[in-house]
DNA sequence: AAGGCGGGGTG
DNA sequence: CACCCAGCCTT
């Protein structure tokens, strides 16, 4: 039977999936797993269906009262069918990806038109309805016909990442196509799993990862014997849990920028202290102007850089003197740096402005960058 | 391949 | 506060 799977070297990762998961994961969640969710030991596809929806990015404990209330205004597929859409988006309001609610309408009426009412138990039909994806599709088969078919959600990333060792963002596509892989290769054997199996398979995935194989402190650290898995498991024998799954890259931080000025009087330059609080807080640093033009005018900036340094003598020229970028956690900052040279100054400055001797550098705390800026000028024998 | 959608819980 | 949650849809 041909399948399509990407050419993904996906060898490693299958040939490590243990014979006998799948039957010990049915094996713990009869035994340990969650049995009395309100939309559990039912095979009502409607329940199922509408509870794999609300459970879409919705911890269980924010969809248990939706999804009773729910089910007591609308109890059937039919009814959801014929109810007015203020009605549906009212009994959703409050859960948040208001797009479920409308395509929980269209699917109802889907179910309706072309399926005369009844669910379908295949997943490949089930897929091509509004708002189910491969994964949901899998688990409405599986707990309301006991379909041997794989799901793959945030539980079972996470639990697969660790057991496997998988590194990289489960959210990036080729990890997600391995862990597909996997989910196929991890299922309880085809010949002997029964339908109930199933439904004890893909809950106990579910279940491992929401209650043991959870993300802040996996169980398993203080109680091997918690997870059935535990004997295979990379992350653990490793010391991985921490690190596992590897997180969502961190977005590119902003640039920000500002314009420093060096004013100079020989070997002399004005330094200011910063408020305690912001960046750079209590240091003495560079004191910076406003430079709102965009694109940089270096020569605005070169104005309004002489016009400042009037105040501390008697300024003779300013120019661009250098350009450095200083990455901060949460943003880069690009300085620019303004050197005015001095032919004579005021002595005596009060507050939080002073004059610094380059000598005496060490003397003040500066900021790292704000150092490299007077190091580099002092190199290149501008002091 | 990446971004948008949302309210809520957790460390 | 950062990160994630029984993901899916659109661009």
């Amino acid at each position: 039977m041909p399948r399509k799977s990407a050419a993904v070297p996906v060898v490693n990762e299958v040939s490590a999936v243990p014979a006998d998961f799948g039957m010990r994961v049915v094996a713990w969640q009869r035994q340990h797993g969650r049995h009395d969710l309100p939309w559990q030991n039912t095979r009502d596809p409607y329940r199922i269906w509408l509870s794999e929806i609300m459970l879409q990015q919705t911890q269980v404990a924010a969809v248990i009262e939706y999804f009773q209330r729910f089910v007591t205004a609308l109890p059937t597929v039919a009814a959801l069918a014929q109810a007015p859409a203020d009605q549906v988006m009212a009994l959703w309001a409050g859960l948040g990806y208001y797009s479920r609610a409308r395509n929980l309408h269209r699917c109802a009426k889907a179910v309706v038109d072309d399926h005369g009412g009844v669910f379908p138990a295949d997943p490949a039909v089930l897929v091509t309805l509004p708002g189910i994806g491969r994964s949901t599709a899998a688990a409405i088969a599986a707990f309301s016909a006991g379909v041997r078919t794989p799901i793959l959600d945030g539980n079972v990333k996470r639990v697969f990442a660790r057991v496997f060792g998988i590194h990289g963002y489960p959210g990036e596509r080729a990890i997600e196509t391995r862990m597909w892989a996997l989910a196929e290769q991890a299922l309880p054997p085809a010949g002997p799993t029964q339908a109930e199996d199933m439904v004890a398979y893909t809950q106990g995935l579910m279940d491992l990862g929401a209650t043991i194989c959870s993300r802040g402190k996996p169980q398993c650290l203080a109680d091997p014997d918690a997870c059935p898995l535990s004997p295979d498991c990379v992350a653990r024998r490793d010391g991985l849990t921490a690190v596992l799954p590897t997180p969502k890259p961190r977005a590119a931080i902003p640039e920000r920028s500002t314009v420093m000025v060096i004013v100079r009087h020989d070997r002399n330059v004005l330094v200011q202290l910063r408020p305690d609080s912001g960046i750079w807080g209590g240091l003495w640093s560079l004191p910076e102007i406003a430079v709102n033009a965009v694109p940089f005018d270096p020569e605005l900036a070169e104005d309004a850089a002489l016009a400042m340094a009037q105040r501390f003598g008697n300024a003779a020229r300013a120019y661009l003197a250098g350009e450095l970028t200083h990455v901060f956690t949460h943003f880069r900052l690009l300085i620019r740096a303004i050197r005015v040279d001095l032919d004579s100054a005021s002595p005596h400055i009060g507050g939080d402005i002073r004059w610094l001797s380059l000598d005496d550098l060490d003397a003040l705390g500066t900021p790292a960058p704000v150092r490299r800026l007077l190091e580099d000028q002092a190199r290149i024998g501008l002091f």
